[in-house]
DNA sequence: ACCTGAACACCGTTCAAGT
DNA sequence: ACCTGAACACCGTTCAAGT
């Protein structure tokens, strides 16, 4: 007993995190994973539990990555700039990222990310009564659109096309959510 | 030679889309189709090509799902009916559809579903240059919203609570089409 | 023309065994 | 405590062979 770890939780994510940016979600397998840190598959379910587990982790690495916006920038100046920063996680990490678009805000950070966006809504003046509903369908609109281009369905229209597209969006979002305040903040 | 064929590609893409729909896209395995249809997995492949020729298949049988909206509704009303119909398709089909937030319109009938948005669009009023973008901003809303719905990320809420959000979401779209359209038709 | 058997290179996961 | 070997039940895909 008492042998010192070849690896560890870090690193595993570290490397499967790697692989898919590199070749995409499917690559990530226990045996590339494993083959990469030059140990054998079995050794992983120590350190990230299963593969369900490993892509959890993945997941909440993804969280992380996102840049939080500058302090000074609230209301939907807030939301833009939070937008701009989750669409840049997604091109940094285009395999993992549209796994975002089917997991409920469960985690600790997940429900920090979006209480932050809930915040900017109300700062913005949406009615309590709607800020879940507006949270949801904001959220939706720039997940939606991010998974699409990193996941491919734009993949005819040049990336200038698709940039236009999204400062449109964050256009939009922003003129919906003050449109629709009751009152300004102050 | 002349051996009397016992199975097809309608049968076999008949048998994928019931697997997908009783348990997810990730039950469709050659193997699990062709022991359904009583035949091996190699007996497969003369009919609907490899694994993604055949979920190629399964993607345009979906969009044969998608029911027309009534011919009398134009612009903002018919693009609502379109996305009902859509979502009506998403919860029939919950396996299959997250596959649409992927792939670009290349096949000729998505082709033709762009092409009665775009129509909708410019009966609503929405100046030629802008429609494209148009188009792709409602559909990416749309498809992204129902691919949250369909794969999860909603499972926190009750139905009521995300049908009125999806309610608004119409709401939003047919509001912001026509207050974006330069002249009225006629 | 259509289907199969055998084969190959993969998957994820377990469990007892080694150090 | 940590890693491995062997094993199991799966994957997708090919190719020559059977009818």
């Amino acid at each position: 007993m008492g042998r010192p770890p070849r690896i560890d939780r870090a690193g595993v994510l570290d490397t499967a995190m790697a692989l898919a940016d590199e070749s995409g979600l499917e690559a990530v397998t226990m045996q590339a994973v494993a083959s990469r840190l030059g140990v054998t598959p079995m050794a992983l379910y120590r350190h990230v539990g299963d593969k369900a587990a490993l892509l959890d982790g993945l997941v909440e690495r993804l969280l992380l990555d996102v840049d939080s916006p500058s302090p000074d920038l609230t209301g939907p100046r807030q939301l833009m700039e939070m937008a701009r920063a989750l669409r840049a996680t997604g091109q940094r990490h285009r395999g993992v990222f549209p796994l975002l678009l089917t997991r409920p805000v469960a985690t600790p950070l997940a429900m920090q990310v979006r209480a932050s966006v809930v915040e900017a809504l109300e700062v913005a003046g949406t009615g309590s009564d709607r800020v879940g509903q507006t949270e949801r369908l904001v959220s939706t609109a720039v997940l939606g659109f991010i998974v699409s281009e990193v996941s491919g369905r734009f993949r005819n229209h040049p990336r200038q096309v698709i940039d236009a597209d999204f400062d449109r969006l964050l256009e939009l979002l922003g003129g919906f959510v003050t449109h629709h305040q009751d009152r300004q903040p102050d």
